[in-house]
Parts: structure tokens; C-alpha cells; sequence
DNA sequence: AATATTTACGCAATCGATTGTGTAAATAAA
DNA sequence: TTTATTTACACAATCGATTGCGTAAATATT
């Protein structure tokens, strides 16, 4: 079947009002040259005939599409759709609109994405790259034409553009120091990818902490892994199976947490938090439905994605002051729950 | 400070190789006209120069963008993100890109949004509809034009056009079901909006259920509301406060669900599943993380994904053999946990 | 009354890729 | 050898909206 496209456009308006495409096109933004009378008219009669302007033909002209790329690498975790919804809000209100995608963790398809927003001209981006991506040509096309680029949350230093993190290292250290302080002796944690910056400093920040409070750090008390839930449940499976145990651990995230949670809750020399601490990372909806709660690391998502969006913004309009890549960290708050209320 | 765009075109390339664009256009896309030796200079040449496409002109010129529109309600929930991945799958396998944005079920931000996808121009458009929705012009401009638009999960039958759907009649008919065979004897309900036609189903289903076993349905008994975690508190609050409490109760979601066990949890009358019951609806991650793991309906989510994205592609590609609309029904099954085992 | 300015609109080029048509030259078929 | 056919490329129009420039008429300024 074929698509018959009979789509109106400003031709079409004009020619129905014997006016040029000009004078339809200015009229409808209210240009100071066309005539009070003339833009009613034209008004009136481009709802009349069901006009709707086509955003790939200004885009093309303008070169600007009124539009701003986000790449994520999954949406449906909490952290991740907050963040997103900082950015639709701002970025809403300043009639641009957001176009998601994720890569699931996968390089390639980061390429691809990557590839294909600059394809379709978006006019900003938002990323938070993939656990996988340790090269960074991709994003070239955006620097070498001074779009703006920001990375969130998940970010390179191999970039020299603007990012909105969180201090990591803080976090981490304020979280470990809490199990200590819980007087817990052999602190365990599970490490994300150490080619993403944010957990290679939340890596440091446990290790400090330790270090801090005169505990010797055991690389045998660290798991890496890409930080699941099935993780989680591998990683309790791995350290509380070993002769040398933690009594407590540091989840670099959330979700990996309670899959620790759930291997030690089956195992039934193991109370959390009498004999086992926990500590989680992002105050995912999950850890207050976990029992017990799980004492996490609070972020402003939200405001992050604001944060995000207004760079982008900025720079768009041209209005930025300075060309200089700014870092722009926010604070983290220790939530403390059950999971770690030894005392 | 100015955005200089030197942006590569074919003509650049073309200029550099004394060639015409036209030649280089083909030759980038191995057409059958242009010369062996001819596409490998081009090629290697766009490579060389950093040419990338610009889908903006393709677009215009092709009155084809290659995209498809996501709209859905919120995509921090589960079912939604798996139905986004199912979609994402098909379409980039067929070299299509998916762009999505989010209503948070209001109807004003989904105008919005279908307006913009119009004035892109996407190929196709998949919408799970915003809980808020009752009027449906905005999908006018698709309709008549011709554009694939496919429904998933919120759905509406005002519009003649293709439906993906569970049979969510029957889904809450099992449940229901189920609950009485485990010898509960009033069972309340936690309903969604009634303008959306699934949720209106899913009361049908309980009532007939009901009255399938000689039970008197009572209205006293239902709960509406946007069956957030919260109004599932708030739902359980009301419906225990009563003087006629329910003993079990069928929630149209997880997460008001979860939400109408948390604040049973903390009323030392109750003990789920022993003498209140509570089954949910969606089978979300939080549905086995929950104490006492939460007995739920499962919904092949994914699987919706692909089939709605295949049913906009088969459109787009004209492949269709016919144009009536059709609505594809995906079966349900009944996950038995802990929450509704009284027996 | 003469000039300057403002108002209101149209012409035609432009953004970058695509495509129907035209045309040499090379090869194949007769 | 002559006529078809294929190969390989270029010209110019096109998609739809925008915009610098031009111009006639209306209004304001001196």
C-alpha cells in the first residue's frame, strides 16, 4: 500500500491565500514585517488546513534541530530516569526536546547511538557512557564542531568537556567509615568497572577509609563485577564461601547489594545486621522495600539532569561565558537504615 | 561565542575528488551506476575528510527519517523499559533508530510530544497512552497521513488502529481466582484509571471472578487511584480501616502492592499471607525482593516490544498485507508466591 | 512639498542529499 | 561493421522552511 503523503505545507497556505511562502512563514512567527491583518489570515488558515511545520526542513535550514540527545545505558534504573527527568524538565521549558536512547552497556551500540544523534543533528548532548567503552573516538564528531557535549554521572576524563558527577571518593568514604564506626572489622566490597571513573573512586574511597582507620585493605574482599543483582548474589557467594570473610560490605551500587542481601539471607549462620553489615549506593526505591533496609548513598539525580540540561543550554544559546570545561560535583548524603545498625 | 560548523557535505568530498555529488552520493551507498575504482576513492575520501551524513537532508529530500517514536508513560517501569527494549531490538536490527520520550501520564506533555515526533517526521509511532488521556486528536496528524501508529498496553479503541495488548480480563480473572481457591473470602482491589481500557478490564476480571464463585462483589471494596506505591499505602489504609476489611486484596500493579503491604506490615493484626493476601500485577523485579515475595501476573513485555515494533515496520515497509487494524493479544501467566499462600 | 522612514510583502538563493534524465564512452550483439 | 546495450558519470530539480535583499506604498519628518 502506498503512503500517500499529502502533508500541507506552507505552499500550500500561501497558494490558498494568494500570499507568498514568505509571508506564511513569517506570519506564523509572528515577524515584525507582515501585517496584523495578514497574519490572522494566515493563522487562521494554516489550522484550517491542518498545517504542521516540518521540523527536518527548518532543521536543515537553521541548522538547529530544537532537540537534545540523551545517552544512557539503561533507563530503567532509578538514578538513571531521575536524571532524565531533570534534563526533560529544563530542557522542556526551553522548548527543546529530549530524545533518549540507551546502550545497554554495549560499546558498540554507544557507536551506533552516538553515530546516529549526530546524524540527526541534535542540537546538544547528555551522556553517561557505558560500562564497556574505554575508547572515545566517537565522540569526536561533536568536539571537532563545538557541539555541546556533557557526560553525566558515568564520565571520562579523556574528554576534555563538561561533566556532572557526584564525589565518589566522599561518598565511599563516608559510607565505609559508617561500617566501621558500626564497629565492623572486615569490610568487604563489591567494585564496578575500574575504566569507569566513578567506580575506581568509590574503590579509593573504601580503600581509604580503611586505611584511615588503621584496617589493612584486602584485595580479597573485593569483587568486581558489572554490579547486577545476580552479581551481588555471585559476589556473597565468593566472599562469605572463602576462609577469610567479611563481616560486612560496600556495594558500589544498590542492586548488587541486595543480591548480596539475598545469598545471606538463605544462609543461616548470617543476621544482617548483627553479623553482616550492608551499605548500597544510590537510594534506589528497592532499598527501603529490601528487609532490612539498606543503608545507601543519597544523589541528587534530579538536580544533576537540571544541572546537565542548563550546560547544554547554555552553550547552545551562545551565552556561556566561558569555553572552559567546567566539572560540576555535587554532595552525596549517607542514608542510614537497618542494614548497618550493628549497634 | 559563535558555533563555526564545518560541517562536511558530499559536496566537499566531491570538490576534493573532481567528482559531482551525485557520483559521490551513489558511490557512498554502492550504487549499481558508479564505477569500482570510483566508490573506493569516494570512500575512502569521505573517511579521510570526516564526512558524516546528514540524516536532515536524507530525510527531507526522502521524506523517510528511519526513526520510529517511543511514547510511553514513565520509563522507569519495569514493564515498560522491557517493552522498550523488545522494540529497540527490532528496530535497530532493521537499521532503525528509536527515539523516546516520557508523558508522565499527562496529557498536556503528550500533545506535546506527539506534535514534535510529527514535526519530525518519524517513520512510525508506538504509544503506551498517559493514565490522564480521554481526548485523541493529537494522533490526527498521524492518521491521516498515513503513518504506522501502533498502542501498547494503554490503549484506546476510540482509534481504529493496530493494539498490543494482554488480556488483561482474563489476567485478573486468574488472580482473582486464585485468591478465592486459597480460601479468601473478601477480596478487595486496587484499581487504576478507568478511562484506560486496561484497567477497566482488570476490575472486570476480579468482579466476574467474584461472581463466577458466588461472591457478591462490593464497591466499598475498591481502591482507585494512579496505583502508585504510595496510593497503595494510602488504599491499604482506607480499605483496613473499615468496618468491612477485605482479607485479601488484587492489585492492578506491583507497586501498589507493595505499597498496601507495607503498611500492613506494620499492624500487628495482619500477617501476609496467613490472614491477608495480596497479589499484584506485572511481575516487577521489586515483586521478588519484597517479603513475603509478592504472587503476580507476568506479562511477556519484551515480546510486546517486538511485535509492536514489527507491526510499524511492516507498515512503513508497505509489506502489509492488510490495512485493518489489527489488536494481537499476548497471554498471561500466574506466579504463585509467597504473599497469597494460605493454604 | 520634498525627502526620509516605516510598513508589508515577494523574489530567489540556501541548507545537504537524492534522483530522473541525459550523454559520452566502452563493450557486446547482430 | 553497424546497431544495441551496458557502464560511468554529471546536470538540475526537488524536499520545505528560512532569510537577505529588493520594492512599492503608506506614513512621518523637516
Amino acid at each position: 500500500m502506498k503512503n500517500r503523503n499529502k502533508n500541507i505545507t506552507i505552499y500550500d497556505v500561501a497558494h490558498a491565500l494568494s500570499v507568498s511562502a514568505t509571508t506564511v512563514s513569517r506570519a506564523l512567527k509572528d515577524h515584525h514585517s507582515i501585517g496584523k491583518d495578514t497574519k490572522k489570515k494566515v493563522k487562521k488558515m494554516a489550522l484550517a488546513m491542518g498545517y504542521e511545520p516540518n521540523a527536518i526542513a527548518s532543521g536543515l535550514r537553521k541548522k538547529k534541530t530544537h532537540t537534545i540527545g540523551v545517552l544512557v545505558s539503561q533507563i530503567n534504573r532509578p538514578f538513571i530516569s531521575s536524571l532524565i527527568s531533570g534534563i526533560e524538565e529544563v530542557a522542556n521549558k526551553n522548548k527543546y526536546h529530549v530524545f533518549i536512547t540507551q546502550s545497554h552497556d554495549s560499546y558498540e551500540k554507544e557507536v551506533e547511538d552516538i553515530k546516529a544523534f549526530y546524524n540527526n543533528r541534535v542540537d546538544g548532548l547528555i551522556v553517561s557512557l557505558a560500562m564497556e567503552t574505554k575508547k572515545y573516538d566517537h565522540f569526536l564528531p561533536f568536539l571537532k564542531n563545538n557541539y555541546p557535549l556533557v557526560f553525566a554521572d558515568r564520565v571520562t576524563y579523556e574528554i576534555e568537556t563538561d561533566k556532572i558527577v557526584v564525589d565518589n571518593f566522599e561518598a565511599a568514604f563516608k559510607a565505609t567509615s559508617h561500617l566501621i564506626q558500626q564497629g565492623y572489622k572486615r569490610i568487604g566490597h563489591l567494585a564496578g568497572a575500574q575504566q569507569r571513573h566513578m567506580y575506581k573512586k568509590r574503590l579509593d574511597g573504601y580503600t581509604a577509609a580503611l586505611i584511615k582507620h588503621g584496617i589493612q585493605p584486602e584485595e580479597s574482599l573485593i569483587y568486581y563485577s558489572n554490579l547486577s543483582q545476580q552479581e551481588g548474589w555471585n559476589g556473597a557467594k565468593l566472599l562469605l564461601g572463602q576462609t577469610v570473610k567479611p563481616d560486612a560490605v560496600f556495594a558500589a551500587n544498590d542492586t548488587s547489594a541486595v543480591g548480596f542481601m539475598q545469598y545471606a539471607e538463605q544462609l543461616t549462620n548470617y543476621s544482617i545486621p548483627h553479623n553482616l553489615g550492608v551499605v548500597g549506593f544510590n537510594n534506589d526505591p528497592i532499598s527501603s522495600i529490601v528487609r532490612p533496609k539498606l543503608t545507601t548513598i543519597n544523589h541528587p539525580a534530579m538536580e544533576m539532569g537540571k544541572k546537565a540540561a542548563e550546560l547544554v543550554l547554555t552553550k547552545i544559546s551562545g551565552n556561556s561565558y566561558t569555553t572552559i570545561p567546567q566539572t560540576i560535583t555535587f554532595n552525596t548524603d549517607l542514608i542510614i537504615r537497618e542494614s548497618s545498625m550493628k549497634k
